[in-house]
Parts: structure tokens; C-alpha cells; sequence
RNA sequence: GCGGGCGUGGUGGAAUGGCAGACACGCUGGUCUUAGGAGCCAGUAUCUUUCGAUGUAAGGGUUCAAGUCCCUUCGCCCGCACCA
């Protein structure tokens, strides 16, 4: 009998279809999993090698649950808003409705060529009015709440996709997604208030699963920093306001910076004499693209301001106040104390101004670098400070400085708000309306979902407006306030709109009065377990989980944290080493996979390439052994025999079932199919194998290679389908064998071999060991300093 | 610069501080075959004829015992980056 992987692979995707093998029952009941994978853009090209990788890992996890009694909840659906999309409808004037509606059919196809166990009833596609509703249901509440704002700001423009971008979406001053440059422009833009769950992003973190580099790289994302606000006078007679972590050294701030982008710059445009060359690096500033900016920042530039000036609080001595764009008018309060000592930046720029430094912690050569690693030093050239460490320096100043009036603590961070509003048309509507009397107004919510209104053309107007802006009949709209004149908002939300709240949808996708139940809600959340790709760390699961604790506090979420755990995996490279891509030609085509080796061998050669969460090479070569490996369990039918399991097999398959077991559950799936194959190469040499062996073998294999073991599941008999038995369980005491080596070292270093029964005390293994003829030889003449015995591992030696 | 990670055969990779190289690929030899780019069997870290010695980026340390823990150096990868 030949493995014909084909007929078999949709043999049974079609009785699972048909079955509903893999629904999520509603029965709340039962012990719940609720797996998740990212759901994928459905792009042109079709599904990558890489979408495999995560979703078969959360398969195994996902089918081995299900065998375990669990009521699982394993959703797909379609992140399907974007602009390639966008860019492909209006090269080839098809609508993205149509060109969405394709590439989801292909993708889809894909998937269940894979047979992934997804529950394709619970299937949800963002760019469906009936889902979108709900997301523009959750920015009205936001709205409400005042965490949905419109502000004129400074923007991060990409030129090429005529588009705002989130800070999380510029990558080193470059576009994301196109890699073209980002340039700033001022613009009116809805941001939405993340920074004011910033503390708590950071706080949950401690209470979740995470992989640590997940946790480690939110952390620095959110960039929480303590230290205080400092109020210095100017000669201007204004207050200005610094922020600085390092209060303690302000005895060393011999000068002061404020970013081009400063207010009081115009303020002061009386009193500043050299205001022409004030203005003309403000212009230069603004100029420079993120990707400039950042290039030149070895290089110091700056403008002394001439006709004000600033006094140190603590010595009351005037300092020179500079313009300088290496301070960020978006960070703390756009202007510093620069304190040169223990500055690296401020030692650069005083080195190039010519300006005095001082040292104020002991312990470096402030004239030679600046000496910043003084945590631990003690403060001169002080005053008030003089002989105290750092931590007391700090305490001192800010209490001092406080009964003033002239500071106080303060904890800045990183993060930004977020940038909620693209210039595009393949988005979700906005569902508010401006209103010249009541200002912006949000649509009530039985007037959701706005549908998204058919234009003529999806291009970009050329004044950085939506294309949404050249339809004059769906933009005048009448205040749902005051009946009067009003116009709807033209800017459709981000991409990542839809997916900060999907796995919600899933919980309860057809529900058209809620997003999703209470009750269902209750029972599935949170998401237990969530895989995805590292480069949403800092993007969608930022984003979703301050959306996530958004709707918790206004009582619509059960949990404050979406998912209990998250796992990344890994990408999977071309065969050269490099990232897969059209241009370097190495793209591998999972349809060629499928077709050539079978869904099966595919599933266990993408979870055998390697660590799951490191990159991996695709091999060609060795994809051929996870075939002959499922070759080889095909034909155990052949010489299958009557029986239990033989004795001299016991302890093994015990073992290697506690070994699969513990190894899904740490998505060490490489090391789970290698166990397999050790135990099949033991029973293979016995030249038969009993049903009852087989049976489990096949239990084990089965989240892995679910198409050709039910089928051999069938062939042999065995009761139901194999998709509802029972997860084998096995017996600690039948994983050990009755006899066992050690292995017996001297100094170290292994010298012989014997076999003991495994109960051998301490004492008797050690005299078995030394009266072993090579440990005698060894030992001979030496005194035995100490003896060690390993239980059911070693016995060490050691002489001199 | 800061933060995180990694470095093991020809290759992908295994190893709760306890026999380094599991499992697989590749390769070599054999076997079966009209044929083999199929299957099966054997071998495969290095040096050494053997005994044995050496070996996990380099160097040092802790330990009876180190790929694993600590220190130094080098190399690579990822994230952030003028965040005061």
C-alpha cells in the first residue's frame, strides 16, 4: 500500500470540514483553551513559509488540548485593511473590496490545505461593515472619554505613501512599510491618549506570560524615567522649565538648551539680537528629515541665544541658553540643563561652544570625557550637595528645591500617544462629523457602522488629503447635535484599528447587538495563549492591550490583561540564510510543499527546522526526512501484530510520552518529533510493532501529522475517529527501566560502564563501581579523596 | 551609545551543573535492483595503528564534575537610539 498523501490530506479535511471537527462548542462548561496566532494580511502574493510556522506550533497546542477534554477555541480571520491593498486596486482600477475578496479566497484555501483546525465558523474579516462597526464603536467610547483627540501636530509624513505614520511605524527616519523617508509636517490628526496607560502597560506587564524579550522590549518601548522638573529664571523674566534625572548635578549645569521648535523662541523674538540666525536654524530644523536628523548625531550643531539668558537656581550664576534640535520638543518640556560632565551629548556640544565644564560626582576626568557613569560617586563642587552619594544627592536637591517652589518629582516616559488617522481610503471611517457650532461631534451609534462610501478613484488628493476628500455629497452631513451644517471626517483609522480588538470578535463573531457577549466574554477571555511575530511587540500588542484595558474599565472586558501568555517565533529564512524575498529569488512556495510532500511532511518539517523562536534556513534537503519519517510509520501497517504493549517497550513509549507532552507545552516541537522518531527506530528494529503500541504512537503523532495518522487510525480499526480520542497518559514509574548504566569516572573523567538495577543505593553503586577492574587499575596507589554516586547517572571517583 | 540574545561536527540542531554532538540532513561503503537522485544495512568530531588524548569562539575562575555558573576579550544577530 502506497502513502498517497494527496487523496488522503483531503479525504480528511473534508470529514472534519463536514463534521465540524474543530468548532469551538458554546457549551461554557467545559475547561476552555482559547489559542490564538495573528491573523494575516491577506497580501497578492499568497501565504508565506512563514505563516506555517506559528500557526502549525499553535495547532499541535491547539489539537493536543482538544484530545485532553479541552473545549478549544482555535479562530482565523482576515487583517485585511491596508494599503497594498490600496496600491494594488488603484494600479489596476479594481475595487479593494473585490481584490480583499480574492486574496482572502486564496489564502484561505492555503490554510485549509494545511488542515489547520481552525473554527472557520468563528472566520471574521476586519473589513466587514458588521466587524468594522464594532471597531468604530469602541473610538466613539474612546472619544467619550476624551482619550480620542484631534490635534494640529508635528507629524511623521511619508512622501511616498502621501500618509501620516505612528512613531512605531518610522524606522530608523524611514517609511515601515515602503522604506521611503519620513519627513515632518504639521498636521491636524486624531491621536489617541496611550500615554495616559502608560504606567499601567507597564505595572501588567509583571502579572502576564510573556516571553521575556517581549517584556524587555515594551519596557524600553514605554521608557519610564524618574526625576524632576526644575524651574530656572531667565532674563526674560519667564520661567523655564527643564526636565532632568539627574538633579543632583545641577551645580554642573553650566549652560541650558531648548529645541528649535521651543514657543518661547517667538516670545522672546524682541529681546533675542540675533534672531535672523535664531530663525534661519529653526528653518534648517524643520528641514531635515527624521533620517538627517538622526545621521548627523555625532556632530553637534546649536545657536547661542544673544539678549537672554538664564540663572542657576542653586549658585544664581547667568548661563548661556542655546537652540540646539538635539533636544526633542516632544520629550519632557523641550528644554534641558546641560550639564557637561556627565553628559556625553552635553560634553560633545560644550566641547564645540567652548563652554565651561564642571565637574560635581568624583571619580572621572570631566575635561577629558564626560564621566557618566557615577551612580555610586560622591558629590564636589556642590554647595548644599558636597560629600553626599548620588541617591542622597538627589533626595537633598529635590526636597530643597521644592520648599522653593522651584521643582518637583516628576516620571516622564517614552512612549507617545498614538497617531490614529491615515490620509487613505482602504480604512475604516472615522465616525465623526464637524460641526461649526459644536465642534466635533460623534455619530450616534445606531448610525454605525459608517460604511465606507464608493469613490470614483482610490489615489491620494494631492493636498495630503484622504481620497475620501473629493466626495463633496458623503462629506456635508448635518450635526447629529444641532442639525446644523457639519462635515464628516475625511482620515480613515490605521491598519492596526481592526486587530486591536479581533480576538475579542472571535469570542462571539455573528453577535450584532455587542461586540461580543458578556457571557462569552467570561468564558473564553483571556486568550491563553497568543503567538505572534516580534515585530508587533512594540506595534499591535501594545496597541491591543491598551485598547484591552480601555474596555475593561469602561466594563465591557472581564480581564485587564487580553492574553495570558506570548510566545514569537522565529522567522524562516531562504535557503541562502537570507530573508525570503522576491528580488533575492529564494521564496519558497508552500502550494509547491503541499504538492510535492504533503501537508503532513510540511507540518513536521517547519516544526523540526529548529528552536522555534530562532530564524531558520529552509532546507530542501531536509524536508526529505520528516517524508521518509511519515514513509516509515505508513508502513508499521505492514508488519502490525495483535497485542499490548511488549514489555521491553514500556518504559519507552511512557517516556516518550511524558517527553511529546512536556514539549508542546513548550512549543519544543523539534524535540517532541525527534523522541518519535527515536522510539519508532526502536520498535522499527524489532520488526513488528503490537496495536496496542501503534495506538499511541499514532495518539502522539497525531497534533502533528493529523491526516495520515487518522487514516491509519481507520485502516487499523481502531474506535471513532482519531480526532476525538484521548491524549495517551503515562505512568511515572513505567518511564524508567528496571535496570540501568552509570556510568563510573575518576576525577571527572569516565573510565568504564556498568548496569545496576535502578533502585541501587548510593553505597552499593560505588562498590560496584570500584571493584570494576578499570577503576581498580586507576585508583591504584592514589588515595580516594571523595566518592560521589548521581543517582541513576554516575559514580565520580575522586583520588590523588 | 543603551538594552537583549547568540557563538556546539560538513549542515539544521540536542543536552534539569553529571557519558557533548540526541534526532535529522549530507557524505562514505555495502546490499537489493534492468536502473537509482527509491528502499534497506553499516560507518561518519579531531588526533592516534592501538592504548588513549583532545574537543562546545578565545583566555581565566568556581566545582568532585562546566557547552551550561562567574569574570575578561573577540565575533555575530535583534531591538531602541541626541528620551535629558
Amino acid at each position: 500500500m502506497k502513502y498517497d498523501y494527496a487523496a488522503i490530506e483531503k479525504k480528511w479535511q473534508d470529514i472534519w470540514e463536514e463534521k465540524g471537527a474543530f468548532h469551538a462548542s458554546n457549551d461554557y462548561t467545559k475547561p476552555k483553551f482559547y489559542a490564538l496566532v495573528e491573523f494575516p494580511y491577506p497580501s497578492g502574493q499568497g501565504l508565506h513559509v512563514g505563516h506555517p510556522r506559528s500557526y502549525t506550533a499553535l495547532d499541535i497546542v491547539a489539537r493536543k488540548k482538544r484530545l485532553q477534554g479541552y473545549n478549544v477555541l482555535y479562530p482565523m480571520g482576515w487583517d485585511a485593511f491596508g494599503l497594498p491593498t490600496e496600491n494594488f486596486a488603484i494600479k489596476n482600477h479594481i475595487h479593494p473590496e473585490i481584490v480583499t475578496k480574492n486574496n482572502v479566497a486564496r489564502f484561505k484555501s492555503q490554510l485549509q490545505s494545511l488542515g489547520l483546525s481552525f473554527d472557520w465558523s468563528r472566520e471574521i474579516n476586519t473589513t466587514d461593515p458588521n466587524y468594522y462597526k464594532w471597531t468604530q464603536w469602541i473610538f466613539l467610547q474612546l472619544f467619550k472619554k476624551g482619550l480620542a483627540y484631534k490635534k494640529e501636530m508635528n507629524v511623521n509624513w511619508c512622501n511616498s505613501c502621501k500618509c501620516v505614520l505612528a512613531n512605531e511605524e518610522v524606522v530608523n527616519g524611514q517609511c515601515e512599510r515602503c522604506g521611503g523617508d519620513v519627513i515632518h509636517k504639521t498636521k491636524s490628526q486624531w491621536m489617541l491618549k496611550i500615554t495616559e496607560y502608560a504606567q499601567r502597560l507597564l505595572d501588567d506587564l509583571d502579572n502576564v506570560d510573556y516571553i521575556d524579550r517581549v517584556k524587555i522590549q515594551q519596557r524600553n518601548w514605554i521608557g519610564r524615567s524618574t526625576g524632576a522638573e526644575v524651574d530656572f529664571a531667565t532674563t526674560a523674566g519667564d520661567i523655564l522649565t527643564v526636565y532632568t534625572t539627574r538633579p543632583d548635578t545641577l551645580y554642573g549645569a553650566t549652560y541650558m538648551v531648548i529645541s528649535p521648535e521651543h514657543n518661547y523662541l517667538d516670545k522672546w523674538s524682541g529681546l533675542i539680537k540675533n534672531m535672523d540666525e535664531v530663525k534661519a536654524y529653526q528653518e534648517m530644523a524643520a528641514r531635515k528629515s527624521d533620517f538627517e536628523r538622526t545621521e548627523v548625531a555625532k556632530d553637534k550643531t546649536g545657536v547661542r541665544l544673544d539678549g537672554v539668558s538664564a540663572i542657576n537656581p542653586v549658585n544664581n550664576k547667568e548661563i548661556p541658553i542655546f537652540i540646539s534640535d538635539y533636544v526633542l520638543m516632544s520629550y519632557g518640556t523641550g528644554a534641558i540643563m546641560a550639564v557637561p560632565g556627565h553628559d556625553t551629548r552635553d560634553w560633545d556640544f560644550a566641547k564645540k561652544f567652548n563652554l565651561p565644564i564642571i565637574e560635581v560626582v568624583k571619580g572621572g576626568n570631566v575635561q577629558e570625557s564626560a564621566f557618566t557613569d557615577c551612580e555610586t560617586g560622591i558629590m564636589v563642587n556642590s554647595g548644599i550637595l558636597d560629600g553626599l552619594t548620588v541617591e542622597d544627592a538627589k533626595k537633598k536637591i529635590i526636597d530643597y528645591l521644592s520648599e522653593k517652589g522651584i521643582a518637583k518629582p516628576k516620571v516622564n516616559f517614552k512612549l507617545r500617544d498614538w497617531v490614529f488617522a491615515r490620509q487613505r481610503y482602504w480604512g475604516e471611517p472615522i465616525p465623526i462629523v464637524h460641526c461649526e457650532k459644536c465642534g466635533f461631534v460623534p455619530l450616534p451609534e445606531s448610525e454605525l457602522p459608517l460604511k465606507l462610501p464608493e469613490v470614483e478613484s482610490y489615489e491620494p488628493a494631492d493636498d495630503g488629503g484622504s481620497p475620501l476628500t473629493k466626495l463633496t455629497d458623503w462629506i456635508q452631513t448635518t450635526c447629529p447635535k444641532c442639525g446644523g451644517k457639519a462635515q464628516r471626517e475625511t482620515d480613515t483609522m490605521p491598519q492596526w484599528a481592526g486587530s486591536s480588538w479581533y480576538f475579542l470578535r472571535y469570542c462571539d463573531p455573528h453577535n450584532d447587538k455587542e461586540l461580543a457577549s458578556k457571557e462569552a466574554l467570561e468564558y473564553w477571555m483571556p486568550v491563553d495563549w497568543y503567538n505572534g511575530g516580534m515585530e508587533h511587540t512594540t506595534l499591535h500588542l501594545l496597541y491591543s492591550r491598551f485598547w484591552h484595558k480601555f474596555l475593561y474599565d469602561i466594563g465591557v472586558v472581564p480581564t485587564c490583561e487580553p492574553y495570558a501568555k506570548r510566545t514569537s517565533h522565529g522567522m524562516i529564512l531562504g535557503e541562502d540564510g537570507q530573508k525570503m524575498s522576491k528580488s533575492r529569488g529564494n521564496v519558497i512556495n508552500p502550494d509547491e510543499i503541499v504538492r510535492d510532500y504533503g501537508a503532513d511532511t510540511m507540518r513536521l518539517y517547519e516544526m523540526f527546522i529548529g528552536d522555534f523562536e530562532k530564524a531558520a534556513p529552509w532546507s530542501s534537503a531536509s524536508i526529505k526526512g520528516c517524508k521518509r519519517f511519515l514513509e516509515r510509520i505508513w508502513n508499521l501497517q505492514d508488519i502490525v501484530v495483535d497485542g499490548n504493549i511488549r514489555p521491553e517497550f514500556e518504559a519507552p513509549i511512557h517516556r516518550t510520552i511524558k517527553k511529546v507532552g512536556e514539549d508542546i507545552e513548550k512549543l519544543k516541537h523539534n524535540t517532541a518529533i525527534a523522541s518519535m522518531m527515536s522510539l519508532l527506530n526502536e520498535i522499527e528494529a524489532s520488526g513488528s510493532v503490537t496495536k496496542d503500541e501503534i495506538n499511541v504512537l499514532l495518539r502522539l503523532l497525531n497534533p502533528f501529522a493529523p491526516h495520515i495518522t487518522e487514516e491509519i487510525w481507520q485502516n487499523l480499526g481502531f474506535d471513532g475517529m482519531l480526532f476525538e480520542a484521548e491524549w495517551p497518559s503515562y505512568d511515572e514509574n513505567k518511564c524508567i527501566d528496571s535496570t540501568i548504566e552509570i556510568v563510573a569516572q575518576i576525577n571527572g573523567k569516565v573510565r568504564a560502564k556498568f548496569t545496576v538495577p535502578v533502585d541501587i543505593s548510593a553505597d552499593d553503586a560505588i562498590q560496584t563501581a570500584l571493584n570494576l577492574d578499570k577503576i581498580k587499575s586507576a585508583v591504584e596507589g592514589k588515595n580516594i579523596i571523595k566518592k560521589f554516586y548521581v543517582k541513576g547517572k554516575l559514580v565520580n571517583i575522586v583520588a590523588k
